[in-house]
DNA sequence: ACAAAAAATGTAAACGGTTACATTTTTTTT
DNA sequence: AAAAAAAATGTAACCGTTTACATTTTTTGT
């Protein structure tokens, strides 16, 4: 591939004046640009910013690391990044990591490797402790949807407590008293903090949620069906189901319709997340809309230090998810149906 | 952030030892080593890659140019790519672009600039000329979803016209004979070969497929719905619909059931991909599998020129799309029913 | 037409690695 | 214990840019 050498030999100029016309400098002579310029081009010249980064010390490019590209929830992140990139005339390098706290780390130490000129961070294995070694050697890393103390400026976050809050309220207001849920099995927060707030909001009303009454799986479809067997094998009786994110809750109505539970008629069922799945799906779902292509703007200004561009007024570091009323949840049925429901979910475990 | 020299300083010894450790050249003494790993350790040292790419004019980047990350069938093709880059110690360098020819090519350049050692193109607007002069001049450069002869050694594809033939065939097996279909408008080839696939078989039978039943539209679920309006508003009277992809044909699904039809009692609707949205829909999309993983990972392979891995007897550069049947499609209504359907259809339009 | 000022161009030193080759140190052989 | 062989380490050139500074060319003013 040409380099600028074979440029300048070519034109007959310097280096530096190559260069210059690369740059867009203008101390350069309009006859000796378009010269250079067509030299450029009969030789598919195309700069190398490897060797411009070693120079200038910026690299246009922002690191990203999700457990799977292929979810959607990830691939609406990777949107907001990447919009933010291009804004910065900046490319995404993308790592995926396996959904192991090895593998974030690989992933990390080769975006650092590549001198990113920031980072964002979306790891469900990791350990606070180490997020905060690297942040604090490491300014330009951003952790997004963790929330901890000792690198707070570097975290953006939901608020998924306030997120389990809306849930409750939405199914209390439909007269629902008999609850369960179903959560993401991953060793990290927001789950408990989505189950925490659900729970709050029911204990106020002196409702209930036993442990029994909680079970946990992948947070996928597949995942959302076997948690809902479960629970049916354990002959729990709900007729309102909270549900970690929509991939889940749309395996949860899955299993329910197949174990002959009609959604929302005899159970309502609430997700997570607001991904466009939500929109797909039969019955529509109701769920916690999550402003993830927002939170990954802000995150991306923020890992290239380009913050002042937000309004901080307007954004703190916690995002708010506000609820989206769809069709998989809807009155609680009453009684009779009630009973007659719970008559049939005991026959089926016969 | 530390360089070699630091590391190498600090733990006085050159540069070139220091070289030796990062890349485990076992000519290094045990107790060497392990005091410069020491040193890199306290010092936090990350070996910058774009200087190494400098040198060994190896970057360990393989590019990727989609219109739209956030859609699963790119999403999927991604997720291809990196588990191919992952299994070469190399990352994925993400592109969307914005659905327009100009950000095709910039993206493109882009990719070219950071010296990627394979680049992957799905390309929906650039013009195969374009195509063929990049590929001419950069052999690692591999296109996906297009054949274009000039560079067919570059080009992995999927038989769509086969895809467009599977679709008619399974639509005349379950007894239909009044047909209507729904296409991208994006000036590529893929909906061009579908339709002729689907229309081959149809006039086999003596039956035909005019201008006036076919629509077009945006590749999504929008564009499903907006065309299906049209199909409808245009008293057009079917009972199967071959859709270009799946989003497309769940906005058809939505709009059609809007207007009082069921799927698949009264329409039966076909569609094609098979992202995983088609399992997630209801009812369950008959859709025709694309294997995008495989053609992106033979896509990957091939742009690193790694496709000595591949066997080559088993995997042309052409792939062949299978029938998935699921809920959508149902054998076609009698008569009778369809006297009333389109009684019903002719009512709505006054 | 000439000097001074301004503009254009060139030179060379970074940037942070890798690596062929030279040199030094250690180990083996006798 | 000295010489030879092997192993470890160091030196310096190179990869393709950018950029401060030096030099040359062009323009301006008189």
């Amino acid at each position: 591939m040409a380099t600028i050498k074979d440029v300048a030999r070519e034109a007959k100029v310097s280096i530096a004046t190559v260069s210059r016309v690369i740059n867009q400098d203008d101390k350069v002579r309009d006859k000796t640009r378009e010269h250079v310029l067509s030299v450029m081009k009969s030789l598919g010249y195309q700069v190398n910013v490897n060797a411009r980064a070693l120079s200038t010390q910026k690299t246009a490019t922002l690191g990203l690391v999700v457990p799977d590209i292929s979810d959607p929830f990830f691939a609406c992140l990777a949107k907001g990044v990447d919009s933010i990139a291009r804004q910065h005339q900046s490319q995404v390098l993308l790592c995926t990591a396996q959904n192991s706290g090895h593998s974030e780390q690989q992933a990390i130490d080769s975006l650092l490797q590549r001198r990113c000129d920031g980072i964002i961070l979306y790891c469900t294995h990791l350990a606070d402790s180490a997020l905060i070694g690297i942040v604090q050697r490491y300014s330009n890393v951003v952790v997004v949807a963790r929330n901890i103390p000792e690198i707070a400026e570097n975290c953006i976050y939901l608020d998924d407590e306030l997120g389990g809050q809306l849930a409750a309220e939405h199914l209390l207001t439909l007269g629902h008293s008999r609850f369960a849920s179903i959560m993401s099995e991953l060793p990290i927060q927001d789950p408990k903090h989505r189950l925490s707030g659900f729970k709050t909001v029911l204990y106020k009303q002196a409702l209930t949620l036993g442990e029994e009454q909680v079970t946990y799986g992948t947070p996928d479809q597949l995942g959302g069906e076997l948690a809902v067997n479960t629970l049916l094998k354990n002959q729990q009786i709900f007729t309102a189901l909270f549900v970690y994110n929509d991939a889940m809750a749309i395996g949860a109505i899955s299993a329910l319709e197949e174990a002959g539970f009609k959604v929302p008629d005899d159970i309502s069922v609430i997700g997570f997340d607001d991904i466009y799945l939500a929109h797909y799906s039969r019955p529509k779902l109701t769920t916690l809309h999550y402003p993830v292509e927002a939170i990954a703007k802000h995150a991306a200004l923020l890992a290239i230090n380009k913050h002042t561009q937000l309004d901080k007024a307007a954004h703190s570091h916690r995002y708010q998810p506000t609820l989206v009323e769809r069709q998989s949840t809807a009155f609680a049925p009453t009684n009779t149906q009630k009973q007659s429901l719970n008559q049939n979910q005991v026959e089926r475990q016969n």
